[in-house]
DNA sequence: TAAATTAACAGTAATAATTCTCATTATTGA
DNA sequence: TCAATAATGAGAATTATTACTGTTAATTTA
């Protein structure tokens, strides 16, 4: 655990918001003005393997990273591209869903994964 | 609509997998080999803003195209990327989730998206 | 039909997020 | 402490995608 990945730890628990590399680039750089940005795309990398922070698998063009590790669901927006936490209710049903959050709902993405049958039989035992 | 356009669609209609833009050029190759990437991405991208496809807002590194307009969910591979359609039964629950497809579910990614409360207050009206 | 206009094309260059390389620096363990 | 190991900073390389440039094909109009 160096300064580097420590600060970048602490920054990403410290919001709300869903930061993308180069956000939190700019976050650790007010701590340590000399950190590189491949710094940080390797200690998110290395955080998400410990599993202390989580890589977020949303749409959209970049990844974005997440402190909270409890299991929750997201909202993006389609214009700006920002991505809060999105609160659900219990047995909440989709034309139910309404704007707690102030946000216009225009879609939603559900996907799965796992290993195809394929790459199952293919994996080393 | 160009012979471009035509075999693009086409070929995208033909599939059950979920290409992406270069899968589709070599697809497209076979018919016509002077076509360009460019023109692939090109017409995709025309192709989805008229409603005849769509872009899959699904995780991973490259953009991949449905030629399934219905709505359905989607399950992906997380060694090789493949994504295939989910079978989901009504108010199924998620500890009920089985393998019909073979698959070996490892988590899910579920993300809605709108426009935030600030991009709905800038919007031109 | 033929000229004029428009749209799409192929090929290539540019962009942007991410990964890689490597010499240097920091951290760890005996 | 000092060697061994791991991580760093800086910048180059990579990759998916988008934009640009002249050319070609399609469509419209006279």
């Amino acid at each position: 655990m160096t300064r580097q990945r420590r600060v970048i730890l602490e920054e990403l628990r410290k919001v709300r918001s869903h930061p993308t590399a180069d956000e939190i680039y700019q976050m650790a750089r007010k701590h340590l003005p000399r950190i590189s940005l491949g710094t940080v795309y390797r200690n998110l990398e290395v955080l998400s393997d410990q599993g202390l922070i989580k890589k977020l698998d949303v749409s959209g063009d970049r990844s974005r990273f997440d402190g909270d590790l409890t299991e929750h669901v997201h909202i993006r927006c389609i214009v700006c591209g920002r991505v809060d936490d999105f609160p659900v209710r219990p047995a909440v049903t989709l034309p139910e869903i309404n704007n707690d959050c102030g946000y216009e709902i225009g879609g939603f993405v559900l996907e799965f994964s796992g290993q195809c049958p394929q790459c199952k039989k293919a994996e080393v035992c």
